[in-house]
DNA sequence: TAGTAATATCAAGAAATTTCGATTTGAGGT
DNA sequence: ACCTCAAATCGAAATTTCTTGATATTACTA
């Protein structure tokens, strides 16, 4: 059972790593197979692998399955979510000093 | 030197780990000193002050010296900032299908 | 249905992050 | 100046994440 800081941190998590950043540039310009991205990111396949997984497990990036080929793309929809998390998250509700201590 | 897919990561790495954004959670209710933060986080002041410079650094938050006492909250300009960080690095400049294998 | 090709998963080591007690630093207070 | 106390930094261990070759899986193809 995760928490919900736990889920929170998961779409984060998706951003904090530069090579997610990287690929997350390349999908900008549209959708793109593993074969394209493999050879862009110059990585082997099983690590882009494992950093397209953890993309699509935030809701940022979504993989379709066409025939043999896998393609990914940004989701607007994750996007928008994502957004409106940081929003959320980083609202202050008051903005009153803190007086604990003095 | 630090690459700019470097530099994005730095913002995201504030918000992946569950205990900042519970951190970031009992920010939203305002200004608080250190002291408060490790008595309402339940964990050494030393490991609140690990997880406080990688919050700064984001510029998510900010700190200032109050006397003897450092006082934490959310800059609601690093949020601002964040925000528009997300919404570029994931907004799609060409929506079109990949069509690099078939 | 056997072969090929794309991608996911596994496993183990490498690298980075996190934890936390001990120590240092720095700002009052006496 | 010395003492006290809050917070930052250090250092070493624990944990987590990342990397990558090897293997498994799944879908098209002949």
């Amino acid at each position: 059972m995760a928490t919900v800081y736990e889920e929170r941190a998961k779409v984060f998590k998706a951003l904090c790593d530069p090579r997610r950043q990287q690929i997350l540039e390349l999908l900008r310009g549209g959708e793109k197979c593993t074969c394209v991205l493999t050879e862009e990111m110059g990585m082997p396949q099983s690590s882009l692998s494992y950093h397209m997984k953890i993309l699509c497990e935030s809701g940022i990036v979504t993989g379709r399955e066409d025939g043999k080929w896998t393609r990914y793309q940004i989701s607007p929809l994750g996007s928008r979510i994502a957004i409106a998390l940081l929003k959320e998250i980083t609202s202050v509700e008051d903005a009153g000093e803190c007086s604990c201590c003095k």
